[in-house]
RNA sequence: GCCGUGGUGGUGGAAUUGGUAUACACGAGAGACUUAAAAUCUCUUGAGGGCAACUUCAUGUGGGUUCGAGUCCCACCCACGGCACCA
């Protein structure tokens, strides 16, 4: 008989699927695990064969855990809106949802081969309204506490895609979808108030030990936080100064007010800079003298890209305002100011203090300008030729001279405090979510704009002089008389009044292409847009634009505990038992995406009580890609994609489970070689023969004379234990290169004990669940005699992780190394037992070290215990 | 520029606390079986020297610590990933 993988893997895949023996059942007596990977977009081009790696990991260990007695969860769905979705579908010509539908049924098509664990009556979908129900819910509970707000800032624009993208859609300043330059131009959109949980992130993050460091520190860079100082510098207008410090101060006109993460440098502050953006360009307009020439700087830096400012970075240029000075509040020394595109509008206040002699960016703009470099920090090399920009010792700076760093901010910054002109501050350099795309393929918003609330809105925020920046601090204060009927996010956004009937529907549409309006393609569907006021009952027209991909997958984990309650997203009872996940395999390329605004949704609703604890994944692996065999990333365009059907149809979905555990390790981008596949097939080739070797049951004269092999058991239970220990810490090519070991051995053995196989078949199961499932059918049953239509009970799944016992892996024998000063010249088996005045005696009667000892002294003798004697002469 | 990860045979890679470097697999070479090929099986395979026992060198480079370093320390080079005028 051979091994016949087109004979075997549907026969199980059916009979896994009638037996329904990877339902996952709600029960309670067992301890639970849950299991996750990404879920995928559902593109038109199908799975290639680096896809379903990650899947293969997570249901590789979910076997495991399922033998080892957990109730385990190891879902799957699909994450459909979105503009990948939505473009696929644009050119080819059918609608997103048609497309969508059948790209899913390729995929799980696909899936199904490969013989997961999914329990499919869990399956959740982005674009299904029973889902999308609850994305919009939680919106509306954002929205009603005030953390979403409609801005008109200037957004990034993908002109190609035609819609707005938040920062983390971006790469390197280019639309990360279809790498266009982005541009920026004001929108009206809807953002959400990420940054408000920008500090619990951050710390939250030590209490995921189990997450990669890597992952961790991207994120932590990613919310970027630093700690300062915010100080205000006096601005006057020159005439006025050169009267001196006139009389009481007089005719302050305004203010630069900075952020600084070095208020240890204030004496060494010899010019400002704003950005060209800056609101103080238009409120000096009557000082500036040179406004014309500030203008137009302005101007042209306003129409750069972003990559076009950073482009230029070799040479910083600015324009000075002439007519207008700044004061150094620490030396009341008049500074010029400029305008320059080396400082971004959008970090810290839009505006800087120079320190030439302390910053890289200041020293370079000073030295082009001919502006005045001071040392406040004591450095080695002249502060002319060359900054400095570490900590050291405060000089040439009054009361801080003689001050390291750290005291020196500290006792600025209660200066500043004391006499009011400055405050400690801490900055981020993440940004509020931009959260509306101008596409059809997404959620509807829940809200609806009306004139008459908007008025009423207003009416109460004049009459109540009620202070909504107090109230967004108190989030889910929700004081009826103070709020007047009104939501905070009512409040704060008038004339928006949310829509409590959920879901609202996508409406099916002809036209679905965008419109680079800024207004997405529902906004031409009148019968949608024109609605009543979920308030008044009035006249109100429905928000237009659409939630980004991001959202349904920012929450679409907890859908999986309770994929079908129509009454809450999540069952609590449900939510308790089965959260947080456990172990979350997916891209490191969503480390600051997807993974930043998951963790940002589950607080907000852990806040509400919406769920039990405050972050989603408790460990976190990223998967390494699989790239094609010419080692570049499998691609359309390179023409060099591996479909997976062919794989499994050529060599079988068993051998493709084991050859891409087995390709590398884990989290590293390996390249595809189809003869490293056929060395997995030749591995599960062996170990299928090896059953022959079992001796018949039927003679029972027979099995006598084959005596358990001590070496295969020692080596067996080794193995039970290394492989139990590499797929906990996902090293599954070591444990796979283990397994190897154990069946060469037991091939070149004389005899196998059926006890011995079958403890090999359970381990290699989860890596090869359908041969296994095969051979273990077959092996049990000739033992007992049971036909095989009874195999329904059998399943290898069902049997017990096998435990490995410590005393069988404990060698006899050990091969003791002896060193002469450092190099081996000898190693010598001896009995495991030895005692460290018999391994010396031994060591140094050898012949080959005799002849490195002879003549001279010993000196030393070191010896491990069990490993080695190391002789120094 | 900053942060992170890594650098080991022809290739993918292994090596627990500092203790036999190159496990396992691929590729290559030789042989067996065969009319032949495929498949399968056996042997060899880091480099140099030697008939052999054996020996010298080798884990990106240069130093150091140690009886002993792929592993620890210092300096540097290179590759990949992330961030990037973030004050």
């Amino acid at each position: 008989m051979k091994y016949n993988h087109k004979e075997i893997e549907p026969k199980w895949r059916k009979n896994w699927d009638e037996s329904e023996i990877y339902r996952t059942g709600e029960g309670k007596d067992k301890p639970k695990y849950y299991i996750l990977d990404m879920f995928p977009y559902p593109s038109g081009a199908g799975l290639h064969v680096g896809h379903p790696k990650g899947y293969i990991a997570t249901d590789v260990y979910g076997r495991m855990r399922m033998m080892q007695g957990y109730n385990v969860l190891h879902p799957m769905g699909w994450d459909a809106f979105g503009l990948p979705a939505e473009n696929f579908a644009l050119a080819n010509k059918v609608h997103p949802r048609i497309a969508t539908e059948k790209n899913i049924a390729t995929f799980k098509k696909q899936l199904a081969q490969l013989g997961f664990t999914y329990d499919w009556e869990r399956e959740i979908n982005t674009t299904d309204p029973e889902f999308y129900k609850w994305t919009q819910w939680i919106f509306l509970e954002m929205f009603k506490r005030g953390l979403a707000y409609e801005s008109r800032e200037p957004i990034n624009w993908c002109p190609s895609c035609k819609t707005g993208l938040a920062n983390e859609d971006l790469e390197n300043g280019r639309c990360e979808r279809c790498g266009s330059l982005v541009e920026k131009k004001p929108m009206r959109q809807w953002v959400l108030k990420i940054t408000a949980y920008a500090d619990r992130m951050l710390n939250d993050l030590d209490k995921l030990p189990d997450w990669e460091e890597s992952i961790k520190v991207m994120q932590k860079n990613w919310i970027g936080k630093s700690e300062g100082a915010n100080v205000k510098f006096e601005v006057r207008s020159e005439k006025l100064s050169a009267r001196g410090g006139s009389a009481s101060g007089g005719e302050v006109k305004s203010a630069i007010e900075v952020f600084t993460t070095r208020p240890d440098t204030l004496f060494g502050a010899t010019y400002m800079v704003i950005a060209p953006e800056h609101e103080l360009v238009e409120q000096l307009k009557d000082k500036i003298t040179n406004y014309k020439e500030v203008k137009e700087y302005a101007e042209a830096a306003k129409n750069k890209s972003e990559v076009e400012r950073a482009e230029l970075n070799k040479e910083k240029t600015g324009v000075e305002l002439k007519g207008v000075k700044a004061i150094n509040p620490v030396n009341n020394e008049e500074i010029p100011v400029f305008v320059a595109d080396y400082v971004l509008i959008a970090y810290g206040t839009g505006a800087i203090m120079a320190v030439p002699g302390h910053d890289e960016r200041d020293f370079e703009f000073a030295k082009k300008y001919n502006l005045p470099v001071r040392e406040v920090v004591k450095a080695e090399k002249k502060i002319d030729a060359e900054c400095f920009s570490g900590d050291g010792v405060s000089v040439n700076s009054d009361f801080l001279d003689g001050l390291e760093t750290a005291e020196a901010k500290k006792k600025m910054i209660l200066w500043l405090e004391e006499k009011g002109i400055g405050k400690k501050s801490v900055s981020y350099k993440i940004k509020d979510w931009v959260f509306s795309r101008q596409r059809y393929w997404g959620e509807p918003f829940p809200l609806a704009y009306c004139e008459n609330c908007k008025k009423l809105a207003e009416e109460h925020i004049a009459a109540s002089e009620i202070d909504l920046k107090k109230v967004r601090s108190f989030a889910d204060a929700q004081d009826d008389k103070e709020m007047g009927g009104f939501t905070l996010g009512e409040l704060l956004n008038p004339g928006w009044i949310g829509n409590e009937e959920l879901p609202v529907t996508l409406p099916e549409v002809e036209h679905y292409e965008p419109t680079g309006t800024g207004e997405s393609p529902l906004a031409n569907i009148n019968e949608w847009v024109n609605t009543i006021c979920p308030k008044c009952g009035g006249a109100a027209k429905r928000e237009t634009n659409t939630m980004p991909q991001w959202a349904g997958s920012s929450w679409y984990y907890l859908r999986f505990e309770d994929p079908k309650n129509d009454l809450a997203l999540v069952d609590k009872e449900k939510e308790k038992y089965w959260s947080p996940v456990d172990f979350y395999v997916g891209g490191a390329e969503h480390a600051t995406r997807h993974l930043i605004y998951a963790r940002f949704w589950h607080k907000f609703l852990f806040d509400i009580g919406a769920v039990s604890y405050d972050e989603p994944f408790t460990r976190l692996q990223h998967v390494g890609l699989i790239l094609a065999e010419d080692g570049r990333k499998m691609s359309k365009r390179w023409n060099n994609v591996i479909n997976p059907d062919e794989i499994v149809e050529k060599y079988g979905a068993d051998a493709m489970r084991v050859y891409e555990m087995f390709m590398g390790p884990f989290s590293q981008a390996v390249a595809w070689n189809t003869n490293g596949l056929i060395g997995a097939r030749k591995f599960l080739e062996r170990v299928y023969k090896l059953k022959s070797q079992i001796p018949n049951p039927k003679s029972q004269t027979n099995s006598k004379i084959q005596n358990p092999n001590f070496k295969i058991d020692n080596l067996l239970h080794k193995t039970i234990k290394k492989v139990g220990e590499d797929i906990e810490s996902f090293k599954f090519n070591t444990a796979i290169s283990q397994m190897m070991i154990l069946v060469n051995e037991m091939t070149a053995a004389s005899g196998l004990s059926k006890e011995q196989y079958e403890a090999l078949l359970k381990i290699l199961a989860p890596f090869a669940p359908h041969l296994c499932e095969e051979l273990w059918e077959e092996v049990r049953s000739e033992k007992l005699e049971v036909r095989s239509d009874k195999y329904k009970n059998l399943s290898i799944f069902k049997e017990e992780w096998p435990a490995y016992d410590p005393e069988l892996i404990k060698d006899e024998m050990i091969d003791l190394v002896i060193q002469v000063n450092g190099k081996v010249r000898d190693t010598i088996s001896v009995d495991a037992g030895i005692s460290e005045e018999e391994a010396k005696k031994i060591a140094l009667e050898s012949e080959n070290v005799k002849k490195w000892t002879q003549n001279k002294e010993v000196k030393k003798i070191v010896y491990v215990k069990g490993k080695l004697v190391s002789i120094v002469v």
